[in-house]
DNA sequence: GCATGTGAACAGATTCACAGCT
DNA sequence: AGCTGTGAATCTGTTCACATGC
């Protein structure tokens, strides 16, 4: 269903590009470092190497934000730091509660880059009674049947949702019927959202296949001949089927050398 | 100089745009789902809608893989799911190693999106002696002073960081010089690396940082919705509109627009 | 002199809308 | 009639290059 529409007033004054609010955190990490080392000042070129991007891009992003620089000279650290702190919302405090309790809830719990961002963990839920109780990176795990109490007692609106994909989505509306509008999801499905809810989603299996897709890329005239003899092949065996016999079930034949469809999740 | 990437010399006419790449995982996770229940076709309005995007970047994205439909009817599940993999490597095998064998490595050992998709955990390494021959997902930790050999036996290309922020650029040296060339890396730090190797970056972080900010520019929102009310209503009604009304959707004329998911993936 | 800040050119991605095939 | 495939239009993001101000 169509939701959709986007605000229209959205570029008044605060229209920043999703692209550079995307960048600033990373551009927040590397002034916190060079904080941390006491540098007073740097060039758009310095700490543009310093984030991995280029310097016009930055100095283009922080033109968004306003001049907090100065000509000739660069821009002052603290104030840098201070100012992206505050257009990203980092200089209040973000309660924020991990739904699904396994290896990789257990590992967000334990990040620390949360805590040092203004990030707090409110609470830790699964929905395994066992769970119920234990201590996890210092906090205890609460049962999911008291999700919509905990949402508001500790006035959560970011939701990080780390369970099997099964239970994604009905963990994605309970969090929102209890008031949650962001939501970072790690489990591998599409959620659902209403109009005015974010959610943002971190793959890991994603992340790999497009690496896989370079990395073949790479392989280069070997992997392409591989292919391009596979599809020559293809004109007289097996893939002739999957070319023209389409829309068959079950029985698809195998391919040229063995291993063909390969892709069934387990 | 940093990402120094060889522009489109591409194979022939091999030029699938990045953000294509990105989304073809998508597609594939919503073909297996819908495989996995014996659908034979889709439209692309159906399968869009599986896969959260909308059904004309589909078919765009799709025409730079080929003519893979048939006009009139659809898309036949089992073949697409077959071209996709093609494409993006996964009918071959990829051994992985993941060094870092903390929480987060050992979540990601345990992953099961990994194993389903030609992905195979050829090792994992750890700096710590005392983390040694301990099995992790069934699979022995191994000492980093192997980590040379283990990349030449195993024939390693994809590489995956867990460790602390101080250890990924020295590991992603190593990996780099033992062959590995392409990183996937959950450290949050900018990694370096030679002109051919591919770096994607996962920051949990970074993606808080940027919930961070909608969920603040959400609040100033319902404060000018409430400003404009009021300037609206001249004193009318009070600004009780800032209240949590979320998901509204109320009559509204017909979206002109699709049904984005508000926030672009990563 | 030197580095910021920015209009203008460029490149890439998305959406539209319809021709073309089944 | 229905749905794909794609040029054209549009929108978003990046890069260039230089005027601006310290």
């Amino acid at each position: 269903m169509a939701t959709g529409r986007t605000h229209r007033t959205a570029t008044r004054s605060r229209g920043i590009p999703e692209a550079t609010v995307a960048r600033l955190p990373l551009y927040l990490r590397a002034l916190t470092g060079l904080s941390e080392r006491s540098v007073p000042t740097v060039s758009s070129e310095e700490l543009a190497a310093a984030a991995g991007v280029n310097s016009a891009k930055l100095r283009k992003d922080f033109s968004y934000l306003g001049s907090y620089g100065t000509r000739g000279v660069g821009y002052d650290v603290e104030y840098l730091v201070y100012q992206i702190s505050r257009e990203l919302g980092l200089t209040q405090d973000w309660p924020v509660v991990i739904v699904g309790i396994g290896n990789l809830g257990a590992a967000l719990a334990n990040y620390g880059g949360f805590a040092s961002r203004g990030f707090r963990v409110a609470a830790l839920i699964d929905a395994d009674p066992a769970m119920a109780g234990k201590p996890v990176a210092g906090i205890p795990v609460q049962h999911s049947d008291d999700l919509e109490r905990i949402i508001a007692d500790n006035g959560v609106s970011i939701g990080v949702i780390a369970t099997p994909a099964g239970a994604a989505q009905p963990v994605c509306d309970r969090l929102v019927a209890a008031g949650v509008t962001s939501i970072l999801n790690f489990a591998p499905t599409v959620l659902t959202v209403p109009d005015g809810v974010d959610v943002r989603k971190v793959d890991l299996s994603i992340e790999l296949q497009i690496l896989a897709f370079h990395e073949q890329r790479k392989a280069g005239e070997e992997a392409d001949a591989a292919a391009a003899a596979a599809e020559a092949g293809a004109g007289d065996t097996a893939p002739v089927v999957a070319a023209k016999v389409r829309g068959g079930s079950g029985g698809r034949g195998k391919g040229p050398d063995g291993d063909v469809p390969a892709v069934m999740p387990a």
